[in-house]
DNA sequence: TGACTATATCACTATATGGCAATATAATTA
DNA sequence: TAATTATATTGCCATATAGTGATATAGTCA
């Protein structure tokens, strides 16, 4: 993020795009504990087949993950780890700020309303 | 990303959705070495005033920068460091990428075309 | 080959949103 | 108060895309 140039920074938000949608992420925490195939993927999500396969494909073009064909069905896999550390941070950055909040809300002096006239 | 629930999930989705605009992430870089005022975010960036006010308006409800009036002029402070570590990590996942995409290239059999008939 | 299953794609709708022009609001100065 | 500057907001349009149903494609087995 040190002066990259503007080409670069699109990419960087196009990725961010694609980790942008719930539905995307469900697939992608599906996917974390092995590879899994489409209908496994449609069962576990609850998501309609033509909208995970269209999902699966963003990612596969992202390269997030990978396509494995085995006979009929077709596998998918995480490639990408980083998207991985990626949540861990957001998460860990929403805790705190849920935890400000709740700072915040301690801290109202509600019984010594002192600002008003 | 360990089993998160749902609502969880969305709001990463939401996070990353805030930086996924090629036109935040611009914001953002130009506040990257200090606080600035919106003239100068505008003039910085080249958008439109309604737009810049917009995404301003954007990110600092997610908490990613900071409000700071100073008369009539308003500053804007980035609050949440941890942008630049999620920037430095796709960064570093899209070198990569670019990496092996050139490798591959380099490995291309070109000259030896087996694979026809 | 024909039936069946798994996946991908197409066509479409509904919704969200980036950008812009115009307007509103607020602080400053003459 | 009027004029000016800085910022915010509103209304609108154009575009992108998530979701869905229908269809297409491909592999498998009888």
């Amino acid at each position: 993020m040190s002066s990259i140039p503007t080409a670069a920074l699109g990419q960087v938000a196009d990725y961010f795009k694609v980790l942008s949608e719930l539905s995307r992420l469900q697939v992608l925490c599906t996917l974390k504990n092995g590879a899994k195939n489409v209908t496994e993927i449609i069962h576990e999500t609850g998501l309609g087949q033509a909208n995970v396969s269209k999902h699966l494909k963003i990612l596969t073009q992202a390269g997030i993950i990978q396509r494995q064909p085995q006979g009929v069905t077709v596998y998918y896999a995480i490639t990408d780890l980083i998207i991985f550390d990626l949540c861990d941070l957001v998460c860990q950055r929403l805790a705190t700020q849920l935890e400000n909040q709740s700072q915040q809300l301690k801290n109202l002096p509600i019984t010594t309303n002192s600002s008003l006239p």
